[in-house]
DNA sequence: CTCTGTGAAGAATTTCACAGCG
DNA sequence: CGCTGTGAAATTCTTCACAGAG
């Protein structure tokens, strides 16, 4: 097995966007994209693009560029888009069902196997054709359909009681909707999504812009 | 006049996790926090945490470490949540409900002031308060309202025009929920939240984990 | 003691700039 | 030509390691 070169975390980060960008360029019907076209379109430099691509296993053609469908192809393989993945969700109130209807995911090969919540009212209820569990049935649902993805979309409060939770039940990554840092284990992956973060971040971006525009001005 | 050296993009993003944590430790009867012990909680070095604080103006005490009260407050000052923002939001469907019934923005110095959408089924009732307005009353009600961000809440293929409409209205920072690049005029900010390209990052990261067994520890 | 603040060192990442290919 | 691939340079970011304060 050829163990392929490790890829710099910044780099692992935009693959993504480089994926999404081919889909979308592939969608409007171009079939190759120069790594200047790509920079521009996601706001980075063309020499990034290249450099990042090196890490895979895809060749550009000079005078030419890349071609989207082999791009995109290795990008998904390279990710571990081309086989399916099962999730469990935790939580069915307002974003577990904004998750449970999300469109984007029904296309792609993530499956969301089961949902729990703790609210008897919605406990047997079902939500986007999965019934809702009630949470003491996680750990034998998520071995049962060997689901390998938990999604957390709970209170903030009962955020880290889940997260161990889906952890004993033996899930390999979190997506954690919850406003609350959690701990996880050595070797369990979690990413975070927290609305207010990302809008008190853009509120500092927002704040520091004006900054630039007005020199000199005191803060703190 | 002293002007704020300028604080690392890096550091900028971490220090609404900072904060994130000083109130979280508050809230839990805290009032002191030592550089490890904010390291440990968020998964970073305590060196790191003691530079990205020296761009502040806060000290800590050797041998004690900083005030939660203190260092909450500076860090709200700088990041510019001692004031109110207005935000208006396009798209009430699945998400846009989500973020309008948000509990964690309602204690917070935000307040979304409108909502619009172009389905006329939605325009006119009301959700979590908010009254749904046409899409042609987005400018003028942006302008009346000053609301100075936009939540873009809506499918993929509205998401351009909703923000093109957005900056012309005149708002300032665009948080954008749907799943696909947009272009903003230089100046203009914007924040992305993506599910689908987190939750491929998230599968991204699980297969790398299990490439090289090594890896994990908390982040978010 | 413990813990901060910080220059200096080290590592990681980005950008440059250009040879070489189609 | 136009555009890739890539060493080398530049830059940015992180960690080290230790003087100094309480």
């Amino acid at each position: 097995m050829i163990s392929r070169p490790r890829i710099p975390r910044p780099t692992a980060k935009r693959l993504n966007l480089y994926l999404r960008e081919c889909e979308e360029l592939l969608a409007v019907g171009h079939s190759k994209a120069s790594s200047q076209m790509l920079a521009d379109a996601l706001g980075l430099t063309a020499a990034q693009i290249r450099k990042d691509l090196t890490h895979l296993s895809v060749l550009g053609q000079p005078g030419v560029g890349y071609s989207l469908l082999e791009l995109s192809q290795t990008l998904r393989e390279t990710i571990g888009l081309t086989r399916s993945w099962r999730a469990v969700i935790v939580g069915v109130g307002n974003i577990g069902r904004a998750v449970l209807s999300y469109a984007p995911f029904r296309s792609e090969n993530f499956a969301i196997v089961a949902a729990f919540d703790t609210n008897t009212e919605i406990v047997g209820k079902s939500w986007s054709g999965r019934v809702v569990h009630p949470m003491h049935e996680l750990k034998s649902v998520v071995k049962q359909l060997r689901a390998e993805l938990g999604i957390v979309a709970v209170p903030a409060d009962a955020a880290q009681d889940v997260v161990d939770q889906l952890v004993a039940a033996g899930v390999r990554g979190i997506l954690n909707f919850a406003p609350r840092r959690v701990i996880v284990p050595e070797g369990m992956q979690i990413t975070s999504v927290d609305f207010q973060v990302e809008l008190r971040r853009l509120v500092f971006e927002v704040v520091l812009a004006g900054e630039d525009k007005v020199e000199g001005v005191v803060r703190g």
